[in-house]
DNA sequence: TTGTAGGCGTTATCAC
DNA sequence: GTGATAACGCCTACAA
């Protein structure tokens, strides 16, 4: 009986929980809510028919007269394809799903494939579907933030946004996190460092690049571009840029990576060229995804905390949501390097 | 003005585009859902109001009494987080993105972190705030898709579910794909010939190898459980796998590898372990992801359309929600060996 | 072809 | 504390 209350298709409603209970319906609601002006005797008798008839509250008809749709959007611009061989994604949207989880609120996932679609989903976003909006990897002239945000739509977004646009927004702390990788290979007595970038269009990719530049600023280095290449965030850019830094400087001796992803390429590249590393060519990569304690040698990298950023980010979004307030907030974490092998530093406890 | 009436928060609703269409909300709604039966005029008089209003339909209102949410599932149970490596995710989430928004449908992405949140997250999909479910990565105890399609859910699964279960399914043909990978190592003259597959648990997975061995049987070679070695679908474990079998099998002159992202890591191993790729090891991958092109030397590899078949998979989802069938329809993809440097094999032109 | 009106399941605002 | 009752915005017979 329980079972068949349960079965196929029996939307049971506020309606039939409210009798089964001996109440009325706004009874119900209030307990639904967890409304405290409900005497014990009623919850009581409320949860057990809610349990009984495995009740659970029709979303539409709750949004409609609530005006929330209880749900929030997380936007991937997707030329992003070429970040498909980058975990860190699925980390993020793995992070953001489980803060939204624990608050039962939906993650509706948006992947604008065009300019076109793009403006489809501000009108869409605008019209109220979505109650706030997670963006990231965007690219420096991405007008979305704005937009949306001119539409009155609450955004969070991850990393500093392009533009210096007003936005509030949850970053890492990159740009340091770059310069104490690169200091870290200048301590270990190396003089010829070079780096692989991002898509320098990206903030994220920009600030690495410039913290490895101040740390070579501090040590009285030269700034030489021929030490410099962009990775563009994907695997084979990776690739391609440690060969290209190979072939004009054969000699080099240590290289900040600017994601494990490319890193672990970037490995693969030297040790093919029959560079020993860290011997000949020590090597820091960025993000300590889990595939950095597992290569050969183990790679150094500057961790960030993904899972913390997201919830921030929830945090914030929600927050926003509710305030009804439109001040921009901006939240920074820190970076901290953790060494292992490659870098030949002195591997730290932490495996 | 026009501006004034698209900014923030005024929503619009279909009563006011009627009245400025001078007519009713009834012809108003039949133009918005593209009835047949609306005279030209009503017509344009209506869309030029929706235009100059920005009206977008509310979805609550709408789900409300069609009773449907327009909004379709994709769920990743996320002891998947080993998968983060793979850019198969991605692709496959693009793919289903992609079809989805042409139809003007939401994509939710699901990602249980346990038992317990699959419960809920069962519970919730029966409470009808979702049209239908796709499900993918499924591990071979998982009795998801049968407790959904028990519920009365509309449910398509990526790939052959686990345990038989019945339930509407689109697969590439890993077995057939696997076969011809290794068959073609073996008319490279190679004769000892290793794999490295995914979790046994999942159907794909088991199903690569069992091609692996067809392959063998068929050039009636021996089964050797010496040259099969796990590597889980994560890049660390391949890498392990690639160490073990170099170890126990130090001459073996060929590998399938049941993923690119793992076959990337087999590759880097194999060089660091001073072997030449292809002359003493020939290589194979599954999946010919983007990244294959671009290894050195490029991998040969197994292609299986995500696109079309993640398209396939709306489509059979969406004619099952439909049609209120529940009739299970399954669908298989040929798979294509593209022949790359890695195995020793004539390239084809298709780079 | 068009307008009218009932109802979808909740929440919120009232009196009580 | 509790129970009516009016929205919420839309779709869809039904009538005209």
């Amino acid at each position: 009986m329980t079972q068949d209350d349960k079965a196929i298709g029996r939307r049971v409603t506020l309606e039939e929980v409210a009798r089964m209970a001996g109440v009325s319906r706004g009874t119900g609601s209030r307990v639904v809510n967890g409304s405290p002006k409900v005497s014990p005797d009623a919850r009581r008798a409320v949860e057990e028919a809610i349990a009984r008839l495995g009740y659970v509250p029709n979303r539409a008809a709750r949004s409609l007269v609530t005006r929330r749709s209880d749900s929030i959007g997380v936007v991937f611009p997707v030329p992003t394809a070429r970040f498909f061989g980058d975990p860190f994604f699925l980390l993020f949207l793995n992070g953001i799903g489980t803060a939204l989880a624990l608050r039962g609120l939906q993650l509706v996932l948006l992947m604008p494939q065009s300019g076109e679609e793009e403006q489809r989903l501000e009108r869409y976003v605008a019209a109220g579907h979505i109650d706030g909006v997670v963006l990231t990897a965007l690219h420096g002239d991405d007008p979305l933030p704005e937009r949306l945000a001119a539409r009155g739509v609450p955004v969070v977004v991850n990393g500093r946004p392009p533009r210096g646009a007003q936005a509030s927004y949850v970053d890492a702390d990159s740009r340091g996190g770059a310069a104490s990788a690169t200091a870290h290979l200048l301590a270990q007595g190396r003089r010829k460092v070079a780096t692989i970038s991002g898509s320098l269009d990206m903030p994220a990719a920009l600030d690495r690049l410039l913290g490895f530049r101040d740390a070579l600023e501090a040590a009285g280095l030269p700034i030489d571009p021929s030490f410099e290449e962009v990775g563009d965030f994907s695997q084979e850019g990776a690739a391609r840029a440690m060969h290209l830094l190979l072939e004009r400087q054969p000699d080099l001796d240590g290289v900040f990576v600017a994601s494990d992803s490319m890193a672990v390429m970037a490995l693969g590249v030297l040790q093919s060229a029959g560079r020993r590393v860290p011997d000949d060519v020590a090597v820091v990569g960025f993000d300590d995804q889990p595939i950095a304690g597992t290569t050969r040698p183990p790679l150094s990298s500057v961790r960030h905390p993904i899972e913390a950023m997201s919830r921030e980010m929830v945090r914030l979004l929600l927050h926003s949501i509710d305030a009804r307030d439109r001040l921009p907030r901006q939240v920074m974490f820190p970076t901290e390097l953790v060494v292992r092998e490659s870098s030949g530093g002195l591997p730290v406890k932490r495996s």
